[in-house]
Formats: C-alpha cells, sequence, structure tokens
DNA sequence: CGGCGGGATGTTATCGCTCACATACACCTC
DNA sequence: GAGGTGTATGTGAGCGATAACATCCCGCCG
C-alpha cells in the first residue's frame, strides 16, 4: 500500500479511501491511484482489514459431515450467492451431533473473525446450540433451526410432504405409509408432521412411520419390513435416497411399481428421474434456499443485530412414473 | 492477550509463548498464564497472528461449480482432513473453466493469506491455469492435474478403467464399448486410455467412444445411439449417473441386463448398490485422496517449498449384478 | 478583504499478535 | 571473583490496513 501511495504521490489513506469508495477523493487522483495499483499488481491484503475493521468478508457455515444430497447442494448454493456478493465461504464440519460441536465450531469460526455464520445442522440436538451463542455474530440456520431465537432459511417440508400426501390420495389410494428420516432431524419431523395431518384432514388412518436413516440401504431394509403388510399400496418415502432402496426391495419381491404400489420421493436429486420407474418426488430448491439464507445474514451483518426472520421457500412436486390409482 | 498477561503477571510475550507452545516457558509459569487464558475464555485472535506470520491456519479450496458426487465427496474428504490438523478450509468455486479464472480464484485466495491451495478442477484448461500462478503459495491439483509443475493427488483412473474394462473381457465378451465424459476433463480422458490400451492388450477391436456429459441425461440419450448397434455386449461408462441413464434406455428398449448386455459404471455412488440391477462399478476413496493431498500440500508447506510429487490412490472394482458372460 | 464552511488530503494511533533483541538471574569455570 | 553460558522473561517495533482527527486550500459571504 505504501509503494502504491508512493507511485501515485498520495498518502496510504488516499489509497485506502479509493480501495473502499470513498467520494472524497477527487477523480484526477482516483485515477492517479488505480494506475498505479494496476502498475504495481497490487491487491489489498484482506488479512490486515479485517484486524482493524474486526470483520472480514468471510462467512463461516457449518455444516454436518456427509455427502447426502441435501447438505451437499446447499452448500454449494450458499458458496454460489457469497461468491457473488463478494464474500468468502470457509467450512467447518461438525465431528457430532452435540451441541457442544456446534458451540466449539462458532468459537472457531468467532477466531476467524467472521462476518457471519450460517448452520446447516438440521438435528434437534445441534440447533439446540444455537440457544445459547455469544451475542456478536449474525447467525442464520438454514434448511431448519428451532422454532425461534435465530433467523431460519428452510424449504417449506411440511407443505412437501401435504402435496406428496394428498397426490397420493387424490389418486385414490386409501391411506399413505411414511418412511421417515432419523428422529433427530428437524426435517424428517416436519415431512411426518405434514404426512400425518394430511392424512387427517383426509379423514384417513395412519400407521406410524416406519424409521430409515436417509440411505438407499436403510430404505431396503424398512421397506422389505413393511410390505410384510400386503395391504399398502402407496408409500411416502422421506428422501430419493430411501426411495430407491424401497423400490428395489419392492422389484424383489415383485410387486409393481405403480401398478401394485405408488412411491413418492423427496428431494428430486439428478438420479431420480432415471429410476425404476423414474420417481415422483418433491424438488427442494437449494440455490434460491442458499440465496435466501445468504441475505438474511446480510441484512443482519447490515443492521448490526441478530433477527429472527424466517424465510420459506416453496416445495414442487414433480410427478413422474412411480405414482398411479391403487390396484382395484 | 494483555488482560491475559496481566492476570497471570507476566509479558504477553511470555503469554504469546504459552500459546505457540514454546518450551522457553517455566512450567508453573505456563500454568498460571493456562489458568489465566481459561478463567477470562480467551481465545487467540487469528487474524492478528495472520496478519504478522503471514500465514493462516487456512487452506483454499478452489472447485468446480457443481453437485457431481466425485468433486462433492473429495470436498468433504478434503474439509475431514484439513479438520483434523486443526486447518480451516476456504473454498471458492470457478465461474468458468477458463484458464484466467483459476487464476482469479488463486489471487483472491492470496489477499487471504491461505497458507496452501487445493485444486479440483480436473478440466485441462483450468489446470492449465497453474502453470503461471505465482511462486510463493504452495499448491495442489486434486483428483486430476497436468502431468507436471505441480503436485498432483488423485485416485488411478487409468487402473480403474483397466479394472472394469478387463472384467467385462474376462466375462467373454469380445469387446467393451465405451461411454465417456467431456473430452476436456482429465479424468474421461485417462479412462478412455485405461479402456483403449486394456482392449489393445487384449487384442480386442475399439471403437471410438461416445461422449455424454456425465449427467443421467446424458447417458440415457447416448445409451440410446449406442443400442442402435446390435452388437453391443458389454458397455464401460465413465460414471455411475451417465450409467444409470443407459440402464434406463436399456430397459425401454427391453433389453436384459446382464443378460443381454453387461454395463460397468465408476465412482460407486451410494445410490449405485440399488440400482436396476445393481451396479457393478469402480470404487475411488474420495476420504483417503482427500488426506493424502491434504498431507502433499502440509508437506510443501513445513518445507517452504513446491514440490512435483504425484500421489496415486488405487481404484478398486466392485463387483454386483449388472455384469455377466455375453449372451451366447 | 477577513473569516467561515466544506471538500480533498495528510498524520497519527490502533487493531492483536509475533519477531528480534534486551535483560535478569542462576550456575559454572578458571 | 570476573567472565561465560544458558534459561526465563520483558521490551519495542512492525505486520498492512482503517479510524479519527488535523490540515490545507478554495470559494463565498457579509
Amino acid at each position: 500500500m505504501t509503494d502504491v501511495a508512493a507511485l501515485a504521490g498520495v498518502s496510504h489513506q488516499t489509497v485506502s479511501r479509493v480501495i473502499n469508495g470513498s467520494t472524497q477523493v477527487r477523480d484526477e487522483t482516483r485515477e492517479r491511484v488505480l494506475d498505479a495499483m494496476r502498475e504495481l499488481d497490487y491487491q489489498a491484503n484482506s488479512v490486515a482489514r479485517a484486524l482493524v475493521t474486526g470483520r472480514s468478508r468471510t462467512l463461516g457455515v457449518i455444516t454436518f459431515n456427509t455427502t447426502l444430497y441435501g447438505p451437499a447442494s446447499t452448500l454449494l448454493g450458499l458458496e454460489r450467492a457469497a461468491h457473488a456478493e463478494g464474500y468468502f465461504i470457509g467450512i467447518v464440519s461438525l465431528e457430532s451431533l452435540e451441541r457442544t460441536a456446534v458451540v466449539q465450531a462458532i468459537e472457531r469460526l468467532r477466531a476467524l473473525s467472521v462476518a457471519g455464520i450460517m448452520v446447516v445442522a438440521p438435528h434437534l440436538a445441534t440447533t439446540h446450540g444455537l440457544w445459547d451463542l455469544p451475542g456478536d455474530v449474525p447467525v442464520v440456520a438454514v434448511e431448519a433451526g428451532p422454532e425461534d431465537g435465530v433467523a431460519v432459511a428452510a424449504v417449506d417440508q411440511y407443505d412437501g410432504a401435504r402435496l406428496a400426501t394428498q397426490h397420493l390420495l387424490d389418486l385414490g389410494h386409501k391411506t399413505v405409509r411414511h418412511i421417515a428420516g432419523p428422529a433427530d432431524w428437524l426435517e424428517a419431523q416436519r415431512r411426518i408432521d405434514g404426512w400425518r395431518e394430511t392424512l387427517a384432514a383426509a379423514g384417513a388412518t395412519s400407521e406410524p412411520p416406519l424409521r430409515g436413516d436417509w440411505s438407499p440401504l436403510s430404505g431396503y431394509e424398512v421397506g422389505r419390513r413393511l410390505l410384510e403388510d400386503s395391504d399398502v399400496t402407496a408409500v411416502f418415502v422421506a428422501n430419493d435416497q430411501m426411495a430407491l432402496g424401497l423400490l428395489r426391495a419392492l422389484h424383489e419381491r415383485g410387486c409393481d411399481v405403480p401398478g401394485d404400489v405408488s412411491v413418492v420421493g423427496f428431494d428430486d436429486i439428478p438420479e431420480a428421474e432415471f429410476f425404476t420407474p423414474p420417481l415422483t418426488t418433491v424438488r427442494q430448491d437449494f440455490n434460491e434456499m442458499g440465496r435466501r439464507s445468504l441475505h438474511l445474514l446480510l441484512d443482519q451483518i447490515a443492521a448490526g443485530e441478530r433477527s429472527q426472520t424466517r424465510v420459506t421457500v416453496p416445495a414442487g412436486l414433480v410427478r413422474r412414473a412411480s405414482t398411479a390409482p391403487p390396484p382395484v
């Protein structure tokens, strides 16, 4: 910076003003400084800036260690949005699901002077870690979060589940079974709620949901158990991977999909369209959610205070070939 | 830090020594400082440290904007490894595949004073951006990189393709067709090489490979074209997603897999085991690759100079139900 | 024509840490 | 006992930027 200032014949402060777009610089001077910067191939040192301002243009993302489609896509959506706004993303993944792990992760990020933190960890336990976090860092819970206390951006899980369930009811199924995700995932819970309440509203009976762990294998195993009950004609599965496992279980049992049993998934992973049969599922717009989360965070940063705004991104049903009216 | 020093009755420098594990501190003094740190809930400010040392404990990862399984898993593997070593990961995703985009991304990361950079962008064009990068930052190309000039950690694509092709030949297929990835992806090229040379070594004829873009849809479309040639009995597909598309095309055409046509994929995505039929594929150990890449980088950081070491992680064939001897 | 207001620029302190060097004290050697 | 060696600690400078305040210059007003 000193070199640039010397070359342009101004003080380092004027250089700083140019960098930060101050209006207090004459155009001609600005040009001279800009030229000098180009000439010396100068780039502002963001570490020094972060030191003095106490804020870097880095955002922290806390994510759970997983290759699941949802979280991975969310991360990408977040990065794209942040990049567009000129922010960096630093990621920290959680070792465990304990609330202390979240608190630790937040501490680590604070030491980096991040401008804000986005938490992509839709577990009950981890979101509770958000209750007692230090007051001076803006935080957004992405995908799912506690009912209040922090800002949250999420796809409307409840409505997605309703859409799926209603679609099956509309086709004429008497009731719909549900293969749910792990009990401590908030999204799993919301999907259960949407499913159960839609059934109730239609006056349909509801069996308790079965539990998988999001993996295709669990969908397969739980699916086999489910099929011992021969009454099943429609299943709403809490994600596409488990739905794939279920399709396999059905296939092995010689059940036709959708002739004998209809299946609806959740997520719309890229593969879903090419399953056998192509899967009817609920699409989540992770990019949009990333963008919304980011702006929620940026708003807090700009306002200088924590908000509790809740933003919801709608889910959409994608109809393919895995659903049909029940067998006669 | 000053507060801690005051509370412990020492100078700030002694606190610094304790933080950095200097041996030049008496045990009793160290304890006093540690107590003071705990008492004040003190955490060292890594920004200030980065400013003075010129290095932060942050590593930059440059990745291409994608939800593909490979890059996503690699990123996670990298993060896990870095976390274990006490490093942060900052991610920057590429807007385009131009080499200038890579250079820009590297510049951005340099302004953050990252200790080193890992590039996960296995395109021909982007890796060329690695030729003329500034000399003072350690760099590792992950997954694939230029033949020389930078350190590279990669899964052995060539051998993976050989394994797949040889497996099909061993089953008795006269030759094996190949659906390849995009031409400018280095991995796609290596897989083609492995496939072609294995065929040549066996004295089998080889048709030119067909090109997909990694997506299930492209696998489906290219697959339909491929099937117009009724001689096909075995196909090696460059990733599992395209293999899924091909399976669908085969299904629609009434071809039995593996009865009429055998299919081998690449990647071993979690879904592959539950395809119809379960897919024989080549597994890549992304975690291991992440770990190796990181250590390659850490070694460079420790040595203070750039290396050109090349590390290869073996690939493994996973046999499932999509391959069998050719029809008689 | 002196004084005043405000835009453009410069000066100095500061962020929280590490580095290089200075100092203090203990112990040993000749 | 003077001098050397080594360990434990303190002091001051400086990393590269921004913030707050000081200064300069110019035009305008009474």
